[in-house]
RNA sequence: GCCCAGGUGGCGGAAUAGGUAGACGCGCAGGACUUAAAAUCCUGUGGUAGCGAUACCGUACCGGUUCGAUUCCGGUCCCGGGCACCA
């Protein structure tokens, strides 16, 4: 019933592509531009889930909005082929990942199509297409060349499973982010990307993004900015020295011993005869223990003495020094003053070992009173002081006896940028065999194909078996190629910058276009990239900033996540809950109008909401409602060029209502506003024809096949995409009399109707004699009334 | 444990520089059309009481500020997301 989507939707699917309808012209300067962007999608063999139109839609309206408004838009898609994920996918299917990929962009782009979305399909980026990650690796190269780049030996998250070792924003709670396989640490040769070279400016930037504040402080607690003060310990009968960071330097007084890391350097010089043979072992216990059981939950405070003695710089006196594993090797100098009395974990630590416990602070030390309340005692020159002048105090006594220094460190760590693994950008370096090596100038450096994809299970990437392509001769000299290949991060922390300029083969893009375009007005995509994608890409977007390839110090001035959908049940959506709506049957049954209408109306864009099927049909149903109004002789007859100024209000009011809505992503309640316009016009004697053409354009940002159709339909010949934007008269929107409510004691008990912004003095009148109101002020004494200019009136009285 | 976001009808959700709570949709009920049904169009729909006008109660819970609180403040409970010994 209703409308033929079926054909409708074929038509000008069709139409559109044939005509490049929404092609973009990056030269054209002429016209203020906008660049709308989507997270590109990994194809999966899956298909599109319905959770990929939410906010592609979203962005599809934006883009047709702003065509309309008179922008220049740029509105790209790009597929995220390399990288675990897939290769995953692929070893499943038990394809190649090469054939398996291309198959799965052709059916995601022929969705993608389906769902009406305005793409400049010429600006099409697959990150897997060496004419792409040509690039990806010229990156590197300057990473590289800068020492941005390095390989390193250290303890890595390894994941066996996966075959591969994996980055630390890529490991959750000691498990891995793709799939849920334990991951453990093993000291492995890795190339590592120096993010840390970048952890203040990716701090401090934050304050000009306009992104979910949740986001915003995700990253900022990732990057874990922290000031306080690096101290230096004697340690006796010793002449080295060691580094303890604290932000509490104030409490140095109260420090009665100092724990390392089990892996400093120091620990096998310094510890005593007697004590060696319980020091070893506990390294070697901790050596053992995986990721997940040293930094779970509730873990005791172990750690053994190493019977030697550090120096407190600031009183001489002389502490015990632990080795403890609560201590972290890679965070500050690997380690801590432990200050029983003020540390939760230090009187842990402290009790159990029978350390001496010095309160430093008395007074209120709760969080609200931190840098307030409490005052120092026991504490020599502090003493009296508050924390944060004693902080500085104590700082600046250590630095003028040269036993410390301010510092400030990051939580941060480099970003582990290698993975053993074969479906993913080769890393164009070439090792020799005295332990030199250097970069591969002739890119791209291309993927071979191989016989065997499976990793090697050596901890190896399966490159090792391409001898062909491994063995090399750089001037003479033997070398191999680097085996390990780049995370399925690389190719995302660009690609927005390719779209603008995607076949130029000459750089990675005319400077002119990336000038003019960056950076990306509006990026939507979810959440789950808050720490990995979303990071990784201002980085290297900064580093490109540096080198003078871009020239803007941010990529995305506004971000948008938007939420999931959940099943019918509430539950996520999962094969194995069976609650999988498959937008391909959504779209055969209603259209992909229907599709796209429903899920702006569901809720708030950012909200997670279940799926609804009668929800779906209710959307259908709308817009079968406004399909009959244009094709229908019952409403077309009432169709009339003069204005009767009967739907003046209504129009007015949808047209401001939607303009507003759709900048601020608001769309729910956008489409809420044209059911009540078109509410109207069913009830409407006389219908003003120029109303119906604005209708029908902002309609047609959510449902482009019907609105294109109608548009047509209206009699014009040109496509409905760059008509200009509807206005809306404000003078329409004024009403000569408003509707305010009358309330006694702050209950309302009537309404009254009144002339626009008229005198209190008459409002009080008129609200006075209202009977509803009289059967509740006759005989009470009236105290105050209070008049809210065109709003309401509250009557106070005594009871 | 810490940080962030939230809790409104049978359901999805509107409305917060404090000012008529429940827009819009779904569902449900009734009416028109139809031989009938579907579709469509129209009407009603927070709860309790009442034929009704209307009254009382209602935005997780307790308290506060105010003429007036879903909105602001303090406390409690619950759900979601993030972090997890970062000294």
């Amino acid at each position: 019933m209703g409308y033929d989507h079926i054909n409708i939707e074929n038509k000008w699917k069709e139409y559109w592509l044939k005509n490049k309808e929404y092609k973009t012209d990056v030269y054209d300067f002429s016209k203020p531009k906008y660049y709308v962007l989507d997270m590109f999608p990994f194809p999966s063999g899956q298909g599109l889930h319905v959770g990929h139109p939410e906010g592609y839609t979203a962005t599809d309206i934006i883009a047709r909005m702003k065509r309309m408004q008179g922008f220049n838009v740029l509105h790209p898609i790009g597929w995220d082929a390399f990288g675990l994920p897939a290769e995953q996918y692929a070893m499943k299917m038990n394809r190649p990942p090469l054939e398996f990929t291309l198959k799965n962009i052709a059916n995601f782009r022929r969705q993608i199509q389906m769902l009406g979305f305005s793409y400049d399909y010429d600006r099409e980026v697959t990150t897997c297409d060496p004419s792409y990650y040509k690039w990806t690796q010229y990156i590197f190269s300057l990473m590289y060349e800068d020492k941005l780049a390095f390989v390193d030996y250290k303890p890595v998250n390894f994941c066996p499973e996966l075959g591969t070792v994996l980055a630390n924003e890529e490991v959750i709670d000691g498990k891995s982010e793709r799939g849920g396989y334990p991951v453990i640490r093993k000291p492995m040769r890795q190339w590592n990307l120096k993010i840390t070279a970048y952890a203040d400016r990716l701090n401090d930037d934050l304050t000009m993004l306009d992104w979910p504040q949740s986001t915003i402080e995700m990253q900022r607690n990732w990057i874990g900015k922290s000031e306080g003060t690096e101290i230096i310990f004697k340690i006796k009968g010793f002449d080295e020295t060691f580094k303890v960071y604290t932000t509490r330097a104030d409490t140095l007084f109260g420090a009665t011993f100092v724990s390392l890391a089990p892996e400093h350097p120091f620990v096998k010089k310094i510890t005593k005869k007697e004590c060696e043979e319980q020091v070893e072992k506990y390294i070697k216990e901790c050596e053992s223990k995986s990721d997940l059981e040293r930094t779970g939950l509730n873990k005791e405070k172990t750690g053994v003495f190493t019977g030697a003695y550090a120096i407190n710089p600031i009183n001489n006196k002389e502490i015990p020094i632990y080795i403890a594993d609560y201590v972290l090797a890679s965070y500050g100098s690997g380690a801590v003053m432990g200050c029983p009395a003020h540390d939760a974990r230090d009187y842990v630590f402290a009790k159990k070992h029978n350390i001496e416990i010095i309160p430093v602070l008395e007074g209120d030390i709760s969080k609200e009173a931190f840098e307030g309340d409490a005052k120092h005692i026991n504490s020599d020159f502090i003493n009296g002081m508050y924390i944060k002048d004693a902080k500085k105090a104590v700082t600046d006594k250590l630095i003028s006896i040269n036993a410390g220094n301010y510092k400030v460190n990051y939580k941060l760590r480099d970003w582990l940028f290698s993975r053993q693994r074969y479906w993913g950008e080769p890393i164009p370096i070439i090792n020799f065999e005295d332990g030199t090596q250097t970069l591969e100038r002739n890119l791209p450096l291309v993927l071979p194909e191989l016989k065997e994809y499976k990793p090697s299970g050596t901890g190896e990437s399966p490159l090792v078996h391409a001898s062909e392509w491994l063995n090399v001769i750089v001037d003479g000299k033997k070398g191999i190629r680097e085996t390990n290949t780049m995370p399925q991060w690389a190719g995302s922390c660009w690609y927005y910058i390719r779209y603008i300029d995607p076949h130029n083969d000459k750089e990675i893009g005319d400077k002119k276009l990336l000038n003019h375009w960056l950076p990306v007005d509006l990026y939507v995509g979810g959440q789950e990239h808050a720490v990995l994608h979303l990071l990784y890409a201002r980085f290297w977007h900064k580093f490109l900033y540096d080198k003078g390839i871009v020239s803007c110090k941010e990529p995305f001035k506004k971000l948008f996540h938007q939420g999931m959908i959940l099943g019918e049940n509430g539950e996520k959506m999962s094969k194995s809950r069976g609650n999988v709506v498959n937008p391909d049957d959504v779209v055969n049954k209603y259209g992909a109008d229907t599709l796209r209408l429903y899920e702006m109306f569901m809720g708030p864009l950012e909200a997670s909401l279940p799926w609804s099927s009668s929800g779906l049909e209710g959307a259908r149903k709308f817009i079968d409602r406004v399909y009959r109004l244009y094709t229908e002789k019952e409403y077309l007859d009432k169709f009339n060029d003069e204005n009767s100024g009967e739907l003046d209000y209504s129009y007015n009011l949808l047209v401001k209502k939607v303009t507003s809505d759709f900048e601020n992503l608001q769309f729910n309640t956008a489409i809420s506003q044209m059911m009540i316009f078109i509410n109207d016009v069913y009830k409407a004697k006389s219908i003003y024809k120029p109303y119906m053409e604005g209708f029908i354009k902002m309609f047609d940002c959510i449902c482009p096949f019907i609105g294109e159709e109608i548009y047509h339909l209206l009699g014009h010949n040109e496509t409905i995409t760059y008509t200009s934007w509807p206005t809306c008269d404000e003078s329409k929107l004024v009403k000569n009399t408003i509707k305010i409510a009358v309330q006694v004691n702050g209950k309302l008990r009537d309404t009254i109707e009144i002339n626009l912004n008229e005198d209190d003095e008459v409002v009080k009148n008129i609200a006075l004699n209202s009977e509803n109101v009289k059967r509740f002020t006759d005989g009470k004494e009236i105290k105050k009334i209070i008049v809210v200019k065109n709003k309401i009136v509250n009557i106070v009285v005594v009871c």
